[in-house]
RNA sequence: GGUACCGUGGCCGAGCGGCUAGGCACUGGUCUGCAAAACCAGCUACAGCGGUUCGAAUCCGCUCGGUACCUCCA
């Protein structure tokens, strides 16, 4: 009995069935990084999130369009002393940089990252940069409905304007009238009505080097504007997924959907998904408090806080074992635990090409159903592993002549491996995967020498090979049909 | 100050009113020349105080503690 897919919306606050708005088509758009650095845990979960939807609406049929936009135009920075000078622009000074080469190096890099982690390439990746001409038409739209503002060659958008027709706060949970009370000065905001109104677009002062031609300035877009732009462009006015990291609620989603419905007079997205963060020590990890740990430097366990390298599949798998709507602390001891809980997947997977058939059998679909149930339960998959660990002791139990599989059972096992492990999760079991024949012939000579040993009652020997084996990172099993090996 | 959210056993982490989550760690056992792996068994918790209910980790209230957003960030 499988369920139907349910996503939870956090626009409603609620679950609801997944119905897409012209099957079997399906739109997604997600907010990708702000290149300006070297992606960090933060990003991996935003992007692994995703991958899971992505795979999982595939696998259950859909033609998914998924885009994922590259921000390399860069967002205002805050800090007083460096008052309007864009990141991306702020790093090419540093560094000596053209801007775009900045954003290349990270551009690059980041798909590296994503490509180690398994993370599938979107269908589309637009960047900002090469859809100025999109937002400048885009806020002449919200100019033209009357929701937005020139002021000294910027526009802004007026929120208590739109909030009179619309309702600007209906994502967050949040009251213009809250915030209206809770004004702050900031500075450089003097152009504004009202210090929540937000740039649509910014003219740029003389030392700003990213910079485009418009009606208004010379200037650069609003940092909500190229979502709303690219994802009108590649998905429709209206379409099914927006996703995002939790952060991104307010002010940018809030502000995504004031700006379509006052460009189009109706909402783009039917469906909003937000992941949750990572923590460190109970902290939320964040370029501005620089406690992040980037993705190479778990990769090379080349940082204070790691005791050791981890392989990119653990920090998926460790992702996994947590619900993406919930916040994930990070430890060493999580990690190894998470990577330990992976093998043991991976080996009883592999122990199926091994058992003996038999007659009797045991009920391996209701594990597939579980599974299904659990997935089509917003993408719960801390659930659906836990089921695979509960067949993966089934098998070993098989293995260990305690229970029988059919082969109809062994069949089914195996597809629903395949299926969850490598196609939705995206896991991949790649020790030892090069040179794997020449590896394979060695092991069994050495194991065979070992036996003889042992049958020569020689057990330095037997030993010695053991522990030196155990040094590359493979382990010996003996049973009594002989011994097996595997890496570790 | 405003707005959201969270507090589960040694650690991570599910749970959405009744039924063993799961992983890791630990302890005992089976197996093995020994070890590892695997299997079996054990440890079995829901911040505190009230309330609703036949029954609450799960709903409501209060208290305490923590986090995030409101300013760039996944």
């Amino acid at each position: 009995m499988q369920s139907t897919l349910q996503i939870y919306n956090t626009l409603t606050r609620k679950k609801e069935n997944f119905e897409p708005l012209s099957p079997p088509h399906v739109g997604m758009y997600v907010c990708g990084p702000t290149v300006y650095g070297d992606a960090h845990l933060g990003h991996a979960r935003a992007a692994i999130t995703f991958d899971i939807v992505f795979r999982y609406l595939m696998h259950l049929g859909y033609k998914v369009r998924y885009v994922r936009n590259i921000t390399d135009v860069g967002h205002l920075e805050n800090d007083t002393d460096e008052l309007g000078e864009d990141k991306i622009a702020k790093k090419a000074r540093l560094d000596q940089l053209e801007p775009m080469e900045v954003v290349q190096l990270f551009v690059n890099r980041y798909h590296k990252n994503m490509e180690q982690l398994n993370v599938l390439p979107p269908s589309i990746e637009p960047t900002a940069s090469g859809h100025v001409i999109e937002q400048i038409e885009y806020v002449k739209e919200i100019l033209k409905n009357g929701y937005a503002y020139e002021k000294e060659g910027s526009v802004y958008f007026d929120v208590v304007r739109y909030n009179e027709d619309y309702n600007y706060g209906k994502l967050s949970g949040r009251k213009v009238e809250d915030l209206l009370q809770n004004t702050r000065e900031l500075a450089g905001q003097e152009d504004k009505k009202n210090s929540f109104d937000f740039a649509l677009w910014k003219k740029a002062d003389p030392k700003h080097i990213m910079r485009w031609p418009s009606p208004w300035s010379d200037g650069y877009p609003g940092w909500h504007m190229e979502c709303s732009a690219m994802g009108a462009k590649y998905l429709g006015e209206q379409f099914d997924i927006h996703g995002g990291g939790l952060d991104l609620l307010f002010p940018h989603h809030e502000s995504e959907i004031a700006q379509v419905n006052a460009a189009k007079g109706h909402e783009a997205v039917k469906y909003w998904m937000h992941n949750n963060m990572i923590t460190i020590d109970g902290q939320k990890m964040g370029k501005s408090l620089n406690n992040f740990i980037t993705l190479n430097e778990f990769f090379s366990g080349d940082h204070e806080a790691l005791d050791q390298a981890y392989d990119p599949m653990v920090i998926r798998f460790f992702m996994l074992q947590a619900h993406y709507r919930s916040t994930l602390d990070f430890s060493n001891e999580a990690l190894k635990a998470a990577e330990k809980g992976m093998n043991k997947l991976f080996e009883a997977y592999k122990l199926l090409d091994q058992i003996q058939e038999s007659s009797s059998s045991v009920d391996i679909k209701k594990y597939h159903d579980l599974c299904f149930d659990a997935l089509n339960d917003d993408f719960n998959t801390p659930i659906a592993l836990a089921h695979l660990f509960d067949l993966s002791r089934i098998i070993n139990q098989v293995n260990d002549g305690k229970k029988s599989f059919t082969k109809e059972n062994i069949t089914i096992a195996k597809k629903l491996f395949e299926t969850l492990l490598f196609s939705v999760f995206g896991l991949r079991d790649e020790k030892g995967k090069d040179d794997s024949h020449l590896i394979d012939y060695l092991m069994e000579t050495i194991l065979d020498i070992r036996k003889q040993a042992k049958e020569n009652k020689d057990y330095a020997t037997a030993d010695k090979i053991r522990e030196e084996l155990e040094k590359l990172n493979i382990q010996i099993k003996d049973s009594k049909e002989g011994s097996n090996w595997l890496f570790k």
